[in-house]
This record gives C-alpha cells, sequence and structure tokens, in this order.
DNA sequence: CAATTTTTGTACCCGAAGTTCCAAAAAGGA
DNA sequence: TCCTTTTTGGAACTTCGGGTACAAAAATTG
C-alpha cells in the first residue's frame, strides 16, 4: 500500500555512513547528505526522521561492515601472530591508501561525541568492547597453541592492542609515511 | 598609543582553549566564546581576527601548557620504568578524573580535523612528533642504564608508547571505570 | 476507476553561525 | 585640549542549519 520509495534506503545508509565518516557529526549538513544520498530532503527526513537518527543507523552499519571484518580475520584459523600481524598490516594499508584520512569512524565518534551524546558513546564503546574480546581470544588461542607466553595475561593483552589499534587509526591521520605505523607494528608484536 | 585592552589577552588563550577543547572545533561557536571568554564581540574578532585563528592559538597554548607537562615528566631523573608508569597513570586519573571527558585536545583535532585542516594536522603532528621523542630518549637511557632490553629498538618502542598514549586517551572517554586503562599500562610495561 | 496511503520535491521558517560595521569611549601625544 | 589611535559593545548582515508543510505524484485495494 502506499506509493513505494524510489530509492533504497539500505543504500543511502551506506552513503550517509560515507558521508558522516569524513566528516563527523557536526560538520555534517543536511544539504551534504541530501547531495551525496541523491535524495530530497522530503525523503530524506520522510525516511529517516533526523540527522541524528540517520547517524546512529549509520554508525551501526560501519559496527556491521567494517568493524566486523576486523573481528573475522581475527577469528580466522592459522597462527595467531601472522594473523594479529596481518589485521594490523591491513588496517594500516586501509588508512594510508584513503585520501580523505577518515581514520576510524568508531574512533572519530568516540573523539567528536563521547560525553556529549551517550547513545553515540554505548555504540562505539561496545565496538571497543567486541574488538578488544577477539583479540583476547586470539591471545588465549595463541597461548594454547604455544605460540605465545602463557605467563602473559591475555585479557590485559587484548586491552593493550585494542587501545594501540585506536591509537594507531588516530595517528595515522596526522601521519606522512607508513614507517611510524610499521614501526608500531613491529614492536607490538615483539612484545606480545 | 590607543586605549589599552580591557582583557587579558593571554587568559582569553587560556579560556579559549578550556572551551574548543571541551567542545571540538566545529561545535564551538562566537557566542560560545564570547560567553566563555567573558568579552564583547568585536573585541574577540579585534584582538584575534577569527575563530579558526584563536583556534590556533588555543591548540598552540595546549602544547605549551599541557602537552609539554608530559614531556617534563618523561625528562625528570630516576627509573625510567617509573617514570613511564608514573606519567601513564597520570593521564589515567586527569582523563577520568575529568567529568567533561574531554580526553586530550591535541587527539581531538587530529580526529576532527586531520586531513581537512592543514595546520592543525601540521601541529598535532608536531606535539606526536615531540611526545614519541621524549619515549623514544626514556627508553634509550633505560637501556644504557640496563634497565630495559638492549636488543629492542628503541624508536620502534617510542612509536608504541606514543600510539599507546593516543589510543588511550580515547578510549580513556568511551570508558566507565580505569580498569582497563590500567590492565593496558600493565600490559605495556610488562611487554617493553 | 475511486479511495487510500505513502513518497517526493519545493517552498518556507526560524534561529544560529561567523563576521563586519560603526559610533562611542578611553587612552597617549602635540 | 584637541587629535589620533585603538578598543568596545552592540546592531546589522548574509548565509546556512535543521526541520516542517503541503500539494502533487505514484503506488495498492476493492
Amino acid at each position: 500500500m502506499g506509493r513505494p520509495k524510489q530509492f533504497d534506503p539500505d543504500a543511502a545508509v551506506d552513503r550517509a555512513m560515507e558521508v558522516f565518516w569524513r566528516k563527523g557529526y557536526a560538520s555534517t549538513s543536511p544539504q551534504d547528505l541530501v547531495d551525496e544520498l541523491g535524495i530530497g530532503r522530503g525523503s530524506l527526513y520522510n525516511a529517516f526522521g533526523s540527522k541524528r537518527a540517520l547517524f546512529e543507523l549509520a554508525l551501526g552499519r560501519y559496527r556491521d561492515t567494517q568493524a566486523a571484518e576486523l573481528v573475522a580475520i581475527l577469528e580466522e584459523p592459522g597462527p595467531v601472530k601472522a594473523r594479529l600481524r596481518s589485521a594490523l598490516e591491513l588496517l594500516v594499508e586501509l588508512d594510508l591508501g584513503d585520501a580523505g584520512r577518515r581514520g576510524c569512524f568508531a574512533v572519530n565518534t568516540a573523539a567528536e561525541l563521547a560525553g556529549v551524546d551517550p547513545d553515540a558513546t554505548d555504540l562505539v564503546r561496545r565496538m571497543f568492547d567486541r574488538t578488544e574480546a577477539a583479540f583476547q581470544a586470539a591471545i588465549e588461542e595463541g597461548q594454547r597453541a604455544g605460540e605465545l607466553d602463557r605467563a602473559r595475561d591475555a585479557k590485559a593483552t587484548g586491552s593493550l592492542l585494542l587501545t594501540t589499534v585506536v591509537g594507531m587509526r588516530v595517528v595515522a591521520k596526522t601521519v606522512e609515511g607508513p614507517e611510524r605505523l610499521h614501526r608500531v607494528i613491529d614492536a607490538l608484536l615483539d612484545a606480545i
């Protein structure tokens, strides 16, 4: 019943994710969204209600695609250290290969909105928790396999890995070449 | 010659730093500045020219006070690991003790403006460089003193420390209690 | 095809953002 | 004291932000 939408809301959320990711929440205007989603203002507000609501959908989309991809890599089979290295190298490549230097949408959102927007903060917190848990699981697996030192606290090491990744993704936004980031990876894998 | 200013520009920059630090660049309005600096619009624009110019002064002030303080701690005499620990613990205390959860102004600026504002990006990059160098110097000192493993690459370890600190200050904005951050510190100092 | 429901585009609204203008005020110098 | 210079507060201005209103368009049901 009723007229069907002329656009794919799912695809629109994807594009909204790109915009918010690139510009941040405050610097994205309804006009930006209208331009980049290729739909009219009427449709935008009819479909999503508000800029804020669309932002939340966009951040959820990020969690379900980008953040989930990292977790998936960490859960692959094989030697743990190699897996960690390839995950970290991938992030570096993505971050430096991106001309817009967007970094990580979740990290950017933490920096911009944590302490101001409780719901957004919660979303980000849960992404961080999930990533940390994936790191921890990988480390425990490595310890069982005898690949990593069993004396180390796996949870603490997981926290260290999460935090380092978050830091890398901020630093990647400011850096000229990949050298510093490769140093970080080497030092980190050397150290755990 | 001419009428003297009714306010202290230096103190005004200090207050501007607080505002930009708390709200970010885009979300700070001239009205916010007028309110919080306690001066009129005319004075504001007469003295500083633009919001953007004042922002740069504010970020420079941050570098000369807050960022310099961390570097100073890292350059103190005494055992290196203890020094590193106290520096990291201090950051955790500052970040969690701050009701506004502002995190680090430089890190927030990187997340918001890197790739968009070259001058701001440069300022942040230099702060990162300086901090990394201070970490590296501390580590080399620890190696000379026999306190740290000489086989490790001091520069890479410095990069790791910088990156981890950057990550911690983002994570601190989203976190409920200090546990995760303390785990990070423990794992990091254990690992180097 | 009439009735109903939903979408779409456009016009419009109100307030705020970022800045400029300007006349009055306050200093120092001739 | 008059002149010059600079600051000050506030009005004014232009553009934009975020959102609403609404009539026309396009589908569905019977």
